[in-house]
DNA sequence: TTGTAAGCGTTATCAA
DNA sequence: TTGATAACGCTTACAA
């Protein structure tokens, strides 16, 4: 049990209060230049620093911000926990990362992070079950809520998220104008929304040019070799005067796991025999041997907003953000 | 400011005292079974759960583990968070995610993190300078530390790794019976210990087999594409007959880069013209286009390892242990 | 088994 | 500017 020096001791020995001591610390307080120089050098030497957990209990504000995640193999996640972090810590805010894959109870983690009063709750991309949140809601006394990088469909809870149907319709124009005709979809294994959306709307998309016909794979997993699997079997089973010209892929890994596939043991060349699009951007697909074209989420943005409501900087509410098409060559 | 029941108020509404309503919620607490249940029943009508601040403030031990990672580019890190949270979380324990990259002060991240009064802190992979450190372990009372993943050059700081030694040993006894003999070895940019160790047993085992003239490349930061622009500037730069007949990276990204580049863009053969090593067993290199052989490090054990000192279910000490050579294609 | 008193280290509020 | 009182919601130790 390691000992801390407490307000109260360093009050003792600096022959002060213990309030003009917590005064010393608290910025623009009102104390003379004088104490608040002896108190900190008294301090210093006792080696005190404000105990945060005291504070919050007794301002009702833990200044923590509970971030829960279901999906770790999504490549995807890091670059946006740094960002997320990052802008948390610049609002003094800290990231409790809590984990609810599959091994833990959903209702628990929310209550857990209830009871150790975060001061706000960010789903992240999560494929979290929404009778789950509206039961709990309803308890009242929930810190706010808000879902990141993925639609919410629950009442009161907003949602950050990149705009699907402008980044389909941009993905989909490009494709038109370079003359693909014959396009193909392939979706990962989940059901979420955010993922349907984005098939929903390429689908929409392509009608207004009046092509209807599209194939559609699907992929069990969110892996490059779920990616490869699925358009193999496509690809075996489809005569080549059939097959698509152009496949777009519900995200990056899956389209690194078929281009692989498409070039190395099917001989075909990209994007002459077949184009390939993915979304998110992941760095690897930028590297020279993939060159995949794909939809870049406005990451920082999309942080941005999440973190200025929690601050209460801005009203919360659904905020549906503009990425960016990443033309390279696969396309 | 939303409100929540207090154990007082429970205990007015069951008209007991607030002592048998905190009773009721301690398991094993001695109490009849009969209030116990009048308590839950009122306690549930009121919505109260207990307060995990309050409960801290009191026991001195907030169950929160301090997690430090500074390099976010390095997709191995998400695997091992998610086991990292998951063991912790299995513990009783949650993980603070705080980022210590560029961005921020790593001093004050300590402070910060002790002042929120962690049970332990966790450097996760981190490039911390080491001076950083002792500075802060003098003045007593930080919380107690542990190195995740890189070596730890700081008294009284425990770290787990993966067995360098061993991993070297392992690999280049497998690359001398595959008959390769003319050996290369890419860095990364970093000078961290862990990294330079890997290059320094490399060169040792091959110099136990006679051989000493080991080509040096280096990438000038982890990503494919600086593995790429390494391995392209060696092989513009030396002519077929005198090149390596195998290379290893010093982590897979490196690997998948330098292999696109090999591949795509000069038209060799992996591994018939040069055969290619990673270190991590990165996802993506296991799929079907890449076949990266690779060393995977023992990850489950690390975490575990850590966690249990944590706890205080083992004496806190450095750990190394035996990680496991995945041959694939590439080799 | 149950209730009481004291304490954890802060902050808010008011009085001096 | 400074000091004092009460409160935050719980736990520990002890008494009833």
């Amino acid at each position: 049990m390691r000992k801390r020096a407490t307000a109260k001791q360093v009050a003792e020995a600096a022959g002060v209060s213990k309030w003009t001591v917590i005064r010393a610390f608290t910025p623009g307080a009102s104390i003379t230049e004088e104490s608040k120089r002896k108190v900190l050098e008294i301090a210093a030497a006792l080696n005190y620093t404000p105990n945060l957990l005291a504070r919050s209990l007794a301002t009702n504000s833990t200044r923590q911000v509970a971030v829960f995640v279901d999906d770790f193999a999504n490549p995807q996640k890091l670059p946006f926990l740094e960002t997320l972090t990052e802008q948390l810590q610049a609002a003094g805010l800290v990231a409790m990362l809590i984990n609810i894959n599959n091994h833990f109870d959903h209702v628990n983690a929310l209550l857990h992070a209830d009871q150790r009063q975060v001061d706000a709750i960010i789903l992240f991309g999560t494929a979290f079950r929404d009778e789950t949140l509206t039961d709990l809601q309803l308890g009242h006394g929930m810190p706010p809520m808000f879902v990141l990088a993925r639609d919410s469909q629950i009442d009161g809870v907003p949602a950050v998220v990149c705009d699907a149907e402008l980044a389909l319709r941009d993905i989909v124009r490009h494709l038109y104008e370079r003359g693909y005709r014959r396009p193909g979809f392939m979706s990962g294994a989940a059901a979420l929304s955010t993922a349907l959306r984005r098939r929903q709307h390429y689908l929409e998309f392509w009608a207004q040019h009046s092509i209807q016909n599209i194939s559609l794979l699907s992929a069990d997993r969110y892996s490059a070799d779920a990616g490869a699997a699925s358009v193999r079997a496509y690809l075996a089973s489809t005569p080549a005067k059939e097959r698509v010209d152009v496949l777009m892929c519900e995200n990056d890994i899956l389209a690194l796991g078929a281009m692989d596939e498409i070039r190395g043991n099917f001989g075909l060349k990209i994007p002459e025999d077949i184009a390939i699009v993915g979304f998110d951007n992941y760095e690897l697909g930028g590297s020279y041997g993939y060159g995949l074209t794909t939809y870049e989420q406005p990451r920082e943005e999309m942080v941005r907003a999440v973190v200025s409501m929690i601050k209460g900087a801005v009203e919360p509410e659904t905020v549906t953000l503009p990425g960016r098409l990443v033309v390279r060559s696969s396309t």
